[in-house]
DNA sequence: CGATTCCTTTGGAACGATCCAAACCTGACG
DNA sequence: CGTCAGGTTTGGATCGTTCCAAAGGAATCG
């Protein structure tokens, strides 16, 4: 834990007071852009601190006020697009208001994820956003979180605490998803991809259920395919879909990425996605416009959810008599090819 | 600017000692694990502070002690992969550290990117990694960052100031590139994307002309397309290759995104990328090794850079006489399928 | 027994900004 | 000329931690 002496003795308000005589107190007020101060007042002291280059230190300002301008953000996997939209959208906002963001990242491990909680609190954040790492236990983390600091639970549904929740409405989602496959016709449809565990994948798997089950479809168990949620692991899973006959013709998918890994999957098979089969995919990550064909997937917009979700934990630290609330995130259908459907409208003219 | 109360009074050191029967000072030893404090008082101290659940006020410790436990990161754009990664690595070796990552995002723009180190300085972090927006005058962050916080900036040349640099080796990487496909017998080769203006686009070029000129081979001013450095812009672009005859047969991209931007495009004009036409990219973004045909590209590693900037921020903040240099990080070529390499190989046998 | 160690512990003044109550102006008014 | 109201300015204590010099306590030694 490295402790870094500062260079030189940091210019201080009170060096400014007396560069321009007058008290600290009345540089302060000037900072704060308080009414209170003569307009003349303010122009010395204001040419003063541009002349000598004077920098705030929020830090005691905060000391003294007990206050906080910084919110910490706590992410599984930054290098997952899905999160760095969300973290951008985060940091979006909260500059906005002139909040600062503490990162950190834990590597989808709840070990570093404590550890990392732990390191940020001490920086007395006014509200914690943690998009939970896969096997975080809600009641340890109220523990260590406390009463005082708001904490806001995104994407993964966290018993234990009463915190904010801001989660994806999975289970329409997917629905729609499976709905717009049946309207088109499809009625052997697989769910592909994600972990069992996950509580995203769940709720996703039950909308998709409850899909099949509104058309009066039969659900075939063999065709709910488990696959690590990358498009990698997704790719070489495609085999398990065409194990029996008859195979599905078309699938919904965990996310974009195993969407992108099973059309891979199928075009090493000599099946053209969005022809011979109808993939859909979760979440519209930027590359789902531009693959080949153009993926059908489920919007999510990370970056609006980052910036709801600094919104909200602003609005809890400002005032926390707010219940916290769970609220869930609409999302959308957004129709291109690799479903089929444009190519089925051509037929029809 | 949000200055929100904190829901009740936090537990201080001093709740600490006075809970113990022991002074303030003995606490802060215990804390900061000095030997100084006999085993059976930091016991004691220790059960206390577990006992009430007390949180360190960082802030506090580092105003009296002058000094910072943070680094300032400023992304111009965290929702590309490359730069994802790179935070993540910064992240990684500050925490590390026991350093905590202050984020700014600017979405390439040089005011916001002003206004964002103006605001993360009065946070006073040990120093401030910068990755600039295009068009950021090196000489006005010179005056707003000052001489006592280390800068250090990477990915962009920017002149004006004396701060740590971290580039790629773009020239060698490009040079490799195009030296690769003279080497598989390709004579005519473009260079595709990315725009004159930024820096590394034209260190890019620079080493593809050394490559082409080293092997005795005109270079074709018409071939030196430039787009907008993403997949959509490149892919509307993949026309200016084929407008004169005879057309190149293969194409050095500035970046990743431009050349599965260029792939896709290919395939639209029902060329095979790999078989009648070689790409090369630039990065080795994760989807890079995914795509179809899996890219040759060259690496660029990322999060290891995010690391070593880091380390050298840390570095020159623990010890500012060190002096500023420029690094310059290798990169490596990485040979997939889309440049025809695996395919002329199996050929040959 | 007092002096001399060594090991622990501790008051109290910082760090840089803010709050509060009190002081200071300046003109107006009786 | 004294009083008063209004708008401005200001000492000094304070936020939670650390530094410093100095004090306390136990053990050792002459």
């Amino acid at each position: 834990m490295p402790r870094r002496p500062l260079a030189e003795r940091r210019l201080t308000l009170r060096d400014i007071a007396l560069g321009c005589g007058v008290s600290p107190a009345t540089v302060s007020l000037v900072l704060r852009r308080s009414p209170l101060v003569h307009a003349r007042t303010r122009a010395r002291v204001e040419a003063e601190i541009a002349r000598r280059g004077y920098v705030y230190n929020r830090a005691a300002a905060n000391l003294r006020r007990r206050t906080s301008s910084s919110v910490a953000l706590v992410v599984n996997d930054l290098s997952n697009p899905f999160f760095a939209e969300f973290a951008a959208g985060v940091d979006e906002a909260l500059g906005a208001h002139g909040c600062v963001t503490l990162l950190g990242s834990t590597g989808e491990s709840s070990e570093r994820e404590r550890a990392v909680i732990a390191s940020l609190l001490e920086h007395a954040p006014a509200g914690i956003i943690l998009s939970p790492a896969e096997g975080s236990d809600g009641a340890s983390l109220a523990r260590l979180v406390g009463a005082h600091t708001p904490l806001l639970v995104f994407n993964r549904a966290l018993g234990g605490g009463a915190w904010d929740m801001l989660v994806l409405d999975n289970r329409s989602g997917a629905r729609a998803a499976t709905e717009h496959l049946l309207a088109l016709g499809h009625r052997r449809i697989a769910f592909f991809g994600g972990h069992r565990d996950s509580s995203s994948c769940r709720e996703r798997r039950e909308g998709h259920l409850e899909a099949l089950a509104g058309a009066g479809v039969a659900a075939e168990p063999s065709w709910l395919v488990e696959t690590a949620p990358t498009r990698l692991e997704a790719a070489r899973e495609v085999g398990a879909l065409f194990v029996r006959d008859p195979a599905p013709t078309a699938a919904v998918c965990y996310n974009d990425a195993v969407a992108l890994g099973l059309m891979l999957g199928l075009a090493a098979r000599g099946r053209r996605p969005g022809r011979d089969f109808a993939v859909v995919g979760f979440d519209d990550i930027p590359e789902a416009a531009v693959s080949l064909p153009p993926l059908t997937t489920v919007a999510t917009d990370p970056r609006a959810r980052g910036r709801q979700a600094a919104e909200r934990v602003l609005a809890r630290a400002a005032d926390p008599r707010v219940a916290p609330a769970r609220t869930v995130a609409p999302v959308r259908l957004v129709v291109r090819e690799s479903c089929g459907a444009h190519a089925a409208a051509e037929r029809a003219r």
